[in-house]
DNA sequence: TGTATTTTTGACAAAATTTTCAAGACAAAA
DNA sequence: TTTTGTCTTGAAAATTTTGTCAAAAATACA
């Protein structure tokens, strides 16, 4: 079993609706290669392609937004001892600054 | 009252220690006007800085590690309305990924 | 098999980020 | 106000990251 990534999702929906490449990229406004790589993990996605995935595969942006995000979270923390230390202060430090609703 | 940020964390132990920036710029092995913008949160420190910090200030390595990582990961989800979601799900991850002792 | 279509690759270009240098600003002391 | 030491600034250099092009490789399928 393999650890499903955003660029793996997004292969998986392009894929179960029989969209090439070529197609997908171009709605994203992007080099066909450069989704290649995303979708292979070879490069990162920019968020400007959230809202288009949205509509394009009709998936819920908020939890497109959401695997965006947790994925470059767990990027910075990837094979580091403390990772999960560092999320729980995030997650303090986060909700305590939303709290005085800066 | 001021969020505390890695780096006026840096100042404030440089500080207290009486050390100009010039000094431990040269043990941290970097430009003093690098080490001053970090300091103002003007750039972002490196993870090589963090063992040198915690010998000159004899501060536990854990700990700095955790604020430089959870510094990290707030960064990256600043102004987000999902951030706390994706904390959430990165935090999910995070554990069973390790759970599986990759 | 051959041909069309799609995907991947790798070198290079472009863009973004970071570091350094050198000068200027600032502060304390006298 | 000059001297001395410290800190900040901003432009340029260096590095890192990302995107593109063109061709090769892989896949589909007639």
């Amino acid at each position: 079993m393999e650890q499903e990534t955003f660029g793996s999702y997004i292969r998986k929906l392009r894929e179960d609706n029989k969209m090439p490449l070529r197609k997908l990229a171009a709605y994203l406004d992007i080099d066909q290669s450069t989704l290649s790589k995303i979708e292979r993990n070879e490069r990162r996605p920019t968020k400007e392609i959230i809202p288009i995935l949205s509509k394009v595969f009709k998936i819920d942006i908020k939890d497109l937004k959401v695997k965006y995000l947790s994925e470059k979270i767990l990027y910075e923390i990837q094979d580091e001892k403390h990772g999960l230390d560092a999320l729980k202060v995030a997650e303090q430090t986060f909700s305590y600054s939303k709290s005085r609703k800066k």
